[in-house]
This record gives C-alpha cells, structure tokens and sequence, in this order.
DNA sequence: TCAACGTATGAATATCTATTCATATGTAAG
DNA sequence: CTTACATATGAATAGATATTCATACGTTGA
C-alpha cells in the first residue's frame, strides 16, 4: 500500500527549490548519473559498478555517498560487500521524461 | 497531433548519458530552478523574472543564454523586450516526478 | 539620427566540485 | 589474532562555474 504524503511539498518554497536544486546536481555529473542508472537495474556492489564502468572504487565509494545521503540510492551490506540499489522509483521517473525530452529535443532540431 | 520520435534515444549511450547529466546540471542550481520554474508558469520577460526574482538582468540573461541553447527554455521577441516559455512540457514532468521523490523521502525520514 | 530602454556579452574572480592518492575501517576466513 | 578483501574517508588539486561589473547590441519612439 502506497502511503498518502504527510508534508506537502510546495514548489514556490524556498527550501523545496534548494532540495530540488540539489537532486537535480547530483544527476548533472555524467559519472554519479553512470552509477544511478547502473543501480537502476539491480543491486550491485561497489566493486562491481567500477569494474562495470571502468573507475576506481575509491571514486564510486565518493559518489555513493553523496547519493546515499540525498537518498538516491540505498546500501545493503551482505557479508563483506555492500548492495546499492534505488532507494524508491521516482528517480527511474525523473530519468525516463528527461529522455523523452532530449527525444523531442532531437526532433526539433531536424525541424529547424 | 504529437510527431513520433524519429531518432531512437538510448539510454546506455555514453552521448545520451552525457546529454542527459548536461540537463539535469543545469536544472541543479537553485537560480536557474527558479527562472525555470518562472518561465513554467507563464512567457515572461527578462526583465521581469530579475524583478520577480530579485536578481539581475545580467545574471538572469547568461542563465537564460544557457537554458536556450539547451533547448529547456525559448526565447521570443515582442517589440524590446524577449519574453521566455518553456520549449515543451517534458521539464514539468521532470520536476514533478522529482517534487514526488522529495515528498517520499520526506515520508521515510520521519519513519527513520 | 538620437536617446532611452531591454537584453546580451566578455572578462575577472571567488567558490565549488570531481578526481586521485594514501590510508583507515570493517568483515570474513584460516 | 592475522591476513585478505571490500568499502570508506580525508587531504590535495586541477578544472568548472555562478556571479558581478562594465560595456555592447538591438529596438522603439521622438
């Protein structure tokens, strides 16, 4: 069951901009926005998502902090490594109208 | 009628991820959110997002010169002043679907 | 053509941020 | 308790970027 949000969220709030804003930042680096979508698809370790995109782990473990305390992704520890997967859906949303966009923004151009 | 998307966009392309960080950065400054946000609501002068918003002309007009060339926001003439609107819908389904996100973390926080 | 207004541009700068490297922490197995 | 492995952290740095200021461009009306 699917719980009714308990704050609203005013898009005119300052607060709510500078949230936004920073979601938004943390999606604008080609890298971090690399392991979000690799997240996407499944659990997956901190090895496996340098091994898989080719950056040190160091690297990714920085990155991952920062999603994680933006609640972006979520971390499960199973024996000595740690799975990171999408902490809700909404992102894997967020992402799908962007390329919808950049699609229609593709299509304008031919048109100009 | 809605023209069917004639190039395909994918989303494990090294230039789409590239495209789509590009995006999600310049919408990841709090400045440029709002001016977006503004722009969302109704065409609207330059000069009157920097009154509306309290910052400069100047300012306001390198945001805006960056949002055009992203194809975010357009640009059109009415006698001197240039009044700006959203190019397409799809950004407000991105804000919306990240206003969602936020409204949710909000919810799990309180559970924490 | 001139002045007035609205917008755009370029350079300069202070701040921020992605990445690297070295090192630390935590976990499992021997 | 070590050793080995996986992840995290901190400092250092090179590159990016938001903002300001001065100035230029384009448009309208006199």
């Amino acid at each position: 069951m699917k719980t009714q949000p308990t704050q609203l969220v005013r898009l005119d709030s300052e607060d709510t901009v500078v949230q936004l804003a920073d979601l938004f930042r943390l999606m604008g680096d080609a890298t971090r926005l690399r392991i979000i979508l690799t997240c996407l698809k499944e659990p997956i370790s901190v090895g496996d998502i340098a091994e898989r995109l080719t950056l040190s782990p160091s690297l990714v473990s920085h990155h991952l902090r920062l999603l994680k305390a933006a609640r972006v992704l979520r971390g499960e520890r199973r024996g000595k490594q740690i799975f990171y997967s999408a902490l809700d859906e909404h992102i894997r949303c967020v992402i799908d109208d962007m390329v919808a966009h950049v699609g229609e923004s593709l299509d304008l151009e031919e048109a100009d």
